[in-house]
RNA sequence: UGGCCCCUAGUGUAAUGGCAGCACGACUGACUCUGGAUCAGUUAGUCUAGGUUCGAAUCCUAGGGGGCCAGCCA
């Protein structure tokens, strides 16, 4: 049966794009265009942004460009630039040779400043900055016009030619549009469209000292590239009018902005101006620490760009302001390694386990499945032998309702291997368990005619004799609140950080096929969750971040119990 | 307080005047040599009040709630 795929309905910016496809409103194209300010690496949140725009080129068969709005040399740096490169290729997305920068647009733009100048409709302004506030008026007042507003245009362009040359200090001038004073949107009560920047730029250099301001840049450089959708998010709606009043105004190809809700996340941050401020003040190790919601993060992290590309596909584009929760990420990823990462068995916490009825040295090698989801994965061979290691919590002398693992005198399944008992607990002089001794039921071993027994739970292992040492890095979530900025009076958002975020443990064994294993590796540590090595990771020793944990129906239980305890005992 | 935008199960998102659906979560159960995965089932919703209409989540009005805007940031 080849049921016809049902389309997924279409959000309400590929609504627009069809309608227009219908209509014919731009000639049949499609043409959007991705534009970050290289003043940062890209976050989770931009990923919603790249898929929407190349998503939307991609399935209406048009095109989507890369352009950086460089207009603020002060915060623009090339690393960023790269970086942002990098991501985006990272998540699989190609602009080609569509790689524009909004700074290749700085003389057009000029000449159109100086359009604008000749008929009227922008000055040349001499007001302080805090002069301009005070004449901006407020949310419920109009504002005054500024004293030069009305200027002779060829005084305006003689002062603007001025500015241009460097004749004047940072601030001392503006170019400022003549649009409304008391209009109730802000952003049109006579917008600054060049400041004065002696500053050099990433690309330009010294060759600029005004720079024009987003509003100014934005839509003309969208008109430049003939963009035919201009997507953005929510807080540049009240910008429009300005966007329709600069094409207008200088009567070029107008395309459409879009709006759409940006992407907030619980238990996280995902302004620039956080994301930075974290990196500087050393809260993490860098934009890449594992923790952080950047783009390279995740990726160190382990997420797959698969896992990413799901993840937006799933949480949809609307204007509402929403928030997703954290764990709808985490799900995505568990369901791309789930498939694809090959399964493996590794401890993180380990216990000594002798098996006291197995010889001194037989080694017997037990073939593993590498993953159950994906048979063409093959197996491998995994050594067991008399002395082992066990996950510590795994063990339990005296253990709660519903515990499935071992304790004394019970009985549990090694993974691929035998059924195990628990005959005796060795433990030190401060009473800590330091050893179990256990006995095996020789016929039950996997594949054998006895191995049909049933016990209640299967535990991973390692043998103590062959296997590796590795770091794990336990990854928690950043914020101790869903809502980070959920703080007292006096308080910041810095003050809801989790200071157990990272926990690393040094002293983990995982199975030897892990020898070759190299950076960017993913795997799932069976029953504990997927794993990628981290570039820190050495030959001698592994290094291993865990990406998320397994879901761990376990651990829910115990949670649920607790709580019920807890009622039991207020109650 | 002015302008603009938004409001559908717990969360997110469809339905564009005609049967309120999907995904995730949560809960049950089945299966299981990963307490994973998988499968089956259950759960739960149109912010409120009016109006238009044969018929309203959808259109109109008022109210409530939320977001954005007073950078020479983007």
């Amino acid at each position: 049966m080849n049921a016809p795929e049902p389309d997924r309905s279409l959000n309400f910016v590929e609504q627009i794009v069809q309608a227009d496809q219908e209509t014919n409103r731009w000639d049949g194209r499609v043409h959007t265009r991705f534009p970050p300010e290289p003043n940062g690496y890209l976050h989770i949140g931009h990923a919603k942004s790249i898929c929407l725009n190349f998503g939307i080129a991609e399935k209406f068969n048009g095109s989507c460009n890369l352009r950086f709005d460089d207009t603020n040399p002060t915060k623009e740096e090339v690393e960023f630039v790269e970086s942002i490169k990098d991501d985006i290729r990272w998540l699989g997305f190609d602009w080609q040779d569509r790689e524009y920068f909004a700074s290749d647009y700085f003389e057009q733009l000029y000449q159109w400043a100086c359009q604008l100048i000749g008929e009227g409709l922008a000055f040349v302004c001499e007001l302080t900055p805090d002069e301009m506030r005070s004449h901006r008026g407020t949310l419920t007042e109009p504002g005054i016009a500024s004293p030069y507003r009305d200027r002779p245009a060829e005084e305006n362009q003689e002062l603007f030619a001025r500015m241009r040359a460097g004749e004047f200090p940072d601030g001392s001038r503006t170019l400022r549009a003549k649009i409304d004073m008391a209009n109730p949107n802000l952003n049109l009560r006579d917008p600054v469209m060049y400041r004065i920047l002696h500053t050099e730029h990433h690309r330009t250099g010294n060759q600029w000292c005004i720079y024009p301001t987003y509003d100014f840049t934005h839509g003309q450089s969208d008109s430049i590239e003939n963009i035919t959708h201009s997507i953005c998010t929510l807080e540049f709606e009240n910008h429009r009018p300005l966007y329709d009043w600069y094409c207008q105004s200088l009567k070029i190809y107008h395309p459409q902005q879009i709006e759409f809700a940006r992407l907030n996340l619980t238990y996280t941050v995902l302004s620039k101006r956080r994301l930075l401020e974290l990196v500087a003040q050393n809260h993490v190790s860098g934009w890449d620490d594992p923790r952080m919601p950047t783009l390279s993060g995740l990726r160190r992290r382990g997420f797959t760009a698969g896992s990413i590309r799901q993840f937006c596909d799933t949480i949809g584009i609307a204007k509402a302001t929403s928030t997703i929760d954290v764990g709808v990420l985490e799900n995505s990823v568990r369901e791309d390694l789930n498939k694809t990462a090959s399964r493996v068995m590794a401890v993180q916490k380990p216990l000594k386990l002798v098996l006291i009825d197995y010889p001194e040295d037989q080694v017997e090698m037990l073939q593993a499945v590498n993953n159950p989801e994906d048979p063409e994965a093959g197996s491998r061979d995994v050594p067991l032998s008399r002395e082992l290691y066990i996950e510590r919590d795994d063990f339990h002398e005296n253990p709660p309702g519903k515990f499935f693992r071992l304790k004394p005198g019970g009985e549990v399944r090694l993974r691929y291997a035998y059924i195990i008992r628990c005959e005796k607990v060795i433990k030190d002089d401060d009473g800590n368990i330091v050893e179990l001794h256990c006995s095996h039921d020789a016929d039950s071993r996997s594949g054998m005619p006895g191995a049909g027994r049933r016990v209640k739970g299967t535990l991973h292992w390692v043998s103590a004799n062959h296997c590796l040492r590795a770091e794990v890095r336990l990854y928690d979530r950043l914020f101790l609140k869903e809502d980070p900025s959920d703080v007292a009076e006096g308080e910041n958002y810095l003050d809801n950080l989790n200071p157990e975020s990272l926990q690393t443990l040094t002293d983990c064994r995982v199975e030897p096929s892990l020898a070759e294993a190299q950076p960017g590796d993913r795997f799932q540590f069976e029953r504990l969750g997927y794993y990628s090595v981290d570039r820190d990771s050495q030959p001698e020793l592994l290094v291993l971040n865990r990406t998320v944990s397994l879901r761990d129906s376990w651990a829910k239980l115990q949670k649920t119990q607790q709580q019920g305890k807890k009622k039991a005992n207020s109650g």
